[in-house]
RNA sequence: GAGGUUGUAGCUCAGUUGGUUAGAGCAUCAGAUUGUGGUUCUGAGGGUCGAGGGUUCGAGCCCCUUUAGCCUCCCCA
């Protein structure tokens, strides 16, 4: 027999790795809730007709596909059809109906925005939810990369103010520092990507344009220029870009600079105006704090890849210098994404929390909290017959007063049993044996110091309640 | 889709220019010790050396093919 295995990009979670994933979103959501944001839940597989042409073509590509079941179940001819369109599918990237109707959700985006289509009626807009949910893709795994992931994500639905943005941007900052990671929190808009082509006198490069900028920090303004003549921009355009990307100083002096570079773009002010507005709301929500608003920064070169992004657009990053990791959180403004489902004229903003990511790096920085390893405090030890009864009846006793506790199920030899209440990093354990049973007693071993005490059952669940 | 790298015990890994019966640590089980764990000591079980083929008197090691994981590029959280 072969070892078993789990599919490529997918995971276990031990105990003490849920544990610590629980702490995440055990975080996260009482912050979404604060904001007035409701859950929401949808199905791991959607139609795939729901999903395809929604994240580009390299977004296509990644859908996980469900074959369709009950083929074995077709008629001869519906078979001939199959065996027509499988070979199709095995010829070339290609997928059929006949073949695959289903997929596995890529994120949670377009679920909801098919969700709020779905149910505009029984909904008040603006509408708020945030989901925690995993998501699959077809992807090749590497390091913070996986096939089967986790996404938190809240979204606005129904509403253009720009309060959603720096809420949302409150959001972000308040997660970040509660579970104690530094980051730095890049916003742009699609409206400035926009005006940049425009200055470079080639409107319809806008996607190249921001494909190479995205790449700023890794290959430098060099690597990006030489992209760009790649990809067709023209030296007077680079140009005009590098001019941009040259510009420095704080929030405010960068959007100064860049509305003088783009005064001609009606875009670019549009994107301009937008972005120091809703800097401005989010000092106001968090109560004109400045120094907490020292680590969102205006960065033209973010480009985010989903290709629904409208207008303001924003992505965290870890800037810890030991840590080496991607982006751990993205999201931006969609004008018209429920437009895609018939649903004309509701503007949507939304952010994600990359957890897997954020789980990596809080362990290397070693900030999950220590007491999280808890289970089970008290163990009883068997020591079999009447001493198994008088066991159970204390067991009763402690989980009727909320203490986590457990039996040890045979009467083991009692070295077994300890070395048991050991490994499992049991804090105590209660021995109810001839002695103690017959003095309605226990004794009580804190597995910590070694120390052991003559306790009644009442004293016992006392002392341990007032350890906690 | 392209490139790099690694597959040896449940886990982490040694294994010499090819040479007898493939090793260690950890883990497991048993005993020292039938009411005292985490320390120690003794012993035991556990392997088609990823798979298939080739060279050779002889292959864990050399050659070819294949497969899986990990890492990088592309793209992304």
């Amino acid at each position: 027999m072969s070892k078993p295995s789990i599919p490529q990009g997918t995971r276990d979670f031990s105990p003490a790795e849920v544990r610590k994933r629980q702490y995440i979103f055990n975080t996260l959501r009482p912050i979404f809730e604060l904001y007035g944001f409701q859950p929401l839940e949808t199905p791991s597989m959607e139609n795939l007709i729901t999903l395809t042409g929604k994240y580009g073509e390299e977004g296509d590509r990644l859908i996980f596909k469900i074959l369709n079941n009950g083929l074995h179940e077709k008629k001869e001819e519906d078979k001939t059809k199959f065996r027509l369109e499988i070979d199709k599918v095995l010829s070339k990237s290609y997928s059929s109906p006949a073949v695959t109707e289903r997929a596995l959700r890529y994120d949670l985006t377009i679920p909801f925005a098919r969700y709020v289509v779905m149910h505009q009626n029984e909904l008040a807009f603006p509408f708020r939810r945030y989901q925690m949910q995993p998501v699959w893709r077809a992807d090749r795994p590497q390091k913070g990369r996986y096939r089967e992931f986790w996404q938190c994500d809240a979204d606005v639905v129904g509403s253009t103010s720009l309060i959603n943005e720096a809420e949302l941007l409150c959001i972000y900052q308040s997660a970040f520092v509660q579970l104690q990671v530094p980051v730095v929190i890049k916003v742009n808009s699609r409206k400035l990507l926009a005006a940049l082509s425009e200055i470079c006198s080639m409107p319809d490069k806008m996607m190249d344009i921001t494909i190479a900028m995205d790449k700023l920090d890794k290959i430098g303004w060099v690597g990006v220029a030489n992209e760009l003549k790649e990809r067709g921009i023209a030296d007077e355009g680079i140009w005009q870009i590098e001019k941009v990307i040259n510009v420095t100083g704080n929030n405010d002096e960068k959007l100064a600079a860049y509305s003088d570079i783009m005064q001609h773009s009606t875009s670019g002010i549009e994107g301009i105006n937008e972005l120091s507005k809703t800097l401005a709301y989010y000092q106001e929500l968090m109560g004109g704090n400045g120094p907490t608003a020292s680590n969102i920064v205006v960065d033209i070169s973010l480009a985010r890849g989903l290709n629904y992004y409208t207008g303001v657009i924003v992505e965290v990053v870890c800037n810890h210098p030991d840590v080496k990791m991607g982006s751990i959180g993205g999201g931006g403004r969609y004008d018209d994404l429920t437009g895609l489902f018939g649903l004309k004229g509701l503007s949507g903003v939304g952010v994600s929390f990359g957890v897997d990511r954020i789980y990596d790096v809080i362990e290397e920085l070693g900030m999950f909290p220590k007491q999280l390893a808890e289970g089970t405090q008290v163990m009883i030890v068997n020591f079999g017959g009447e001493n198994e009864t008088y066991a159970l009846n204390i067991l009763q006793r402690f989980r009727a007063d909320g203490i986590a506790a457990e039996v040890y199920p045979d009467a083991a030899k009692f070295d077994k049993q300890m070395k048991y209440a050991n490994k499992r990093g049991i804090a105590y354990v209660v021995l109810p044996g001839d002695e103690e049973r017959q003095k309605a007693m226990v004794s009580l071993k804190n597995f910590t110091t070694g120390e052991q005490k003559l306790l009644s059952v009442a004293e016992c669940i006392g002392s341990i309640k007032a350890s906690n």
